[in-house]
DNA sequence: AATGAATGAGGATTCATTCAT
DNA sequence: TATGAATGAATCCTCATTCAT
């Protein structure tokens, strides 16, 4: 008698299915949050059966889990480069920087995913962490070294880089991004963007300046 | 013809019951959010029918929304006080008043309201407003006439007061706050708190030094 | 020690209350059936309270009950007098019976009782009686001595008074009345009342004509 | 790319678990009303869950309508055939149609299906004209053509067919159906359902009468 | 006599999950 | 492997009735 079939039969068509349900499934999460989904409706909006939705996942819990990683991972864009011109004066670039910031954490998706998260942090602690790591996580991880580098430059004077680090990220969602987790009315135009930017990335630069 | 009977013949035994209902209510939502939490549950655990629920409160959003209001409205501390002493310095006024500002922050009351408030900022858009006034408003409130009476006195540089006094405010939430919100480890003690007040204190300090 | 409180220490007072809650009744009762009212509705309406309520009817379908009674005695109108005109033609005559019996079936609470009635009329049979008694009955017991009279005087020629009336009474109910109770939506202005009790009128005296 | 799943991969169990449930909603309907039956008892009743009920059907109002359509529809019996001698003459046809008549409208289904619709007829106006065209309208339907036949043939006088085709109906209703719609005690045997479809049949030959 | 707060069983409906096909 | 019908506990909410004041 052979043994069972192999895990994977034809691993594309595997992947592939999961993918289509993960795809409906954000649409419903972002949409309408963890509870206000139901399997049902991913079922129905990924167009496969809600038997098959649990041969891929084992429970509405999983999915969502499987969910938030995906989206942490896959869709948080590259901040980088903005860091990599050693030429920039320092306020400009984190003018820059900041503005890069706060477009990504408006982004609907983004705030959706705070939201969420933030929400169902009790329930599904492992979730908060990862979405901390790719939304927080991998901007201090090139801003910090960064910091140090123009500290040594002696272009900035700043002691521990990693609390200056996350004063940058905090100052950077004064208003706009407060705000607008919370739904609140706010003119969110290219002139408040810019406006919020240009103060984050000079007060950075004013509290860190060498003497 | 006698005047209709009074609204509330003993409004004392009213406004306890429907204070009783809020303790177990505050309970429950803290503990599991709005979506978590039955109205079953809350009715035993305030200890009255599911109809008794019904006769204070209109519905589950109804019990919801006084439940938040009343939190926001009453269990807000003061910080006022702190602002009133025009002889110290300002970095060690602003060094207390984000001392404060953390502490309350990090209640479990306050870091569960916003989590829930976060979460149903879309279904609840009112509340999030009400929250958001308590929370925040209050303090901005008694913070920029501060900040423009120091400028008036030579002792800050600052054009607009009210993106000054949230940045102030975001500077306060750095680290602590905005990690303890996603439920994520952070050693917080006193040394942590005096540290991050610090931080933001004089960050804001040297910000908006006079030239 | 004296014997308890008389029945009545004001009767008048006791009957007033009773009347107002009945009105209160009627209004909600003929608006949405018997299970779509409720007795809270009925207090507010009423403008007692709901225990007062119980104090004057010990229950919802006692209360129903005497409003159906109350209804079906009082509010019938008189036909009576339209037959006292004995010079008058017997096919002029029922015209004008038929006219005014349609009328009274058309009467919005004239409908409502017969919709609730017959829909309760399993649970309530008393009801149904009543009703029928002073609907039809009452119309009967005018008209079989009419009926009977004017066969007497060779006007007409009818062997079982009650039958032929009761014909009389269907004949008059055609399209207009029968369709009503349905709520179809029927043309029913004073051309098609006419039209449909000269039709019945006629029909009658055809029927029984004398050879 | 295979077709998309059929919709009912077997349609026999389907329909067949469906009509399980409506044989069990008829029961419960037709003993209780419509709101004297819950849903609850209509799935143990049909012996399902509550949650297959909604399977099937998606509101108890949608339950109940595709009960009464079903009803309404498929268990009216077809009265054509009498109609179809054309050698008979007028009035045994229509003493025989009166008699067909009244015992179809005598039915429990009828009467209950009668009692509930009438009573809901604001809240299911679509239903009303449903029952109203499979009890009446069918009849109708082919007692007009008929009339006009035998009018043709100058058997019977008819300017408005329709009018007198109601006008029938209404004769045949008289006394026993009228009266059972209320649960009225009445005497219902053989000879009241002959004596009332005699009394019917030769009225309206007599009202019609070729001069 | 009048009040209206309290009750708790019962209403319709939803949903994550299972399992026979 | 994929399906989707079946489940039944849990959801929010209503209501006739009672009873202490």
């Amino acid at each position: 008698m052979p043994p069972p079939a192999q895990p994977d039969p034809n691993a594309a068509a595997y992947l592939g299915k999961q993918q289509q349900i993960l795809a409906g499934a954000e649409t419903l999460f972002l949409a309408h949050g963890y509870e206000g989904t139901s399997m049902s409706q991913v079922a129905r909006q990924a167009g496969v059966s809600k038997g098959t939705l649990y041969n891929y996942f084992d429970s509405k819990a999983a999915l969502f889990s499987a969910l938030v990683e995906n989206l942490s991972v896959a869709k948080q864009p590259f901040i980088v480069s903005i860091l990599d011109n050693d030429s920039e004066d320092c306020t400009t670039t984190l003018i820059k920087l900041a503005e890069k910031f706060i477009r990504v954490m408006m982004t609907p998706t983004a705030l959706m995913l705070y939201r969420i998260i933030v929400a169902e942090a009790a329930k599904f602690p492992q979730l908060a962490d990862i979405f901390w790591q790719q939304a927080f996580g991998r901007t201090l991880g090139v801003l910090v070294p960064w910091i140090e580098k123009r500290t040594a430059r002696g272009e900035l004077n700043v002691q521990d880089a990693t609390l200056a680090a996350e004063q940058f990220m905090s100052l950077a969602q004064t208003h706009l991004v407060n705000r607008r987790r919370f739904e609140l009315p706010v003119t969110c135009d290219e002139a408040q963007i810019a406006r919020i930017s240009i103060a984050a990335g000079t007060a950075f630069c004013k509290i860190y300046a060498p003497d």
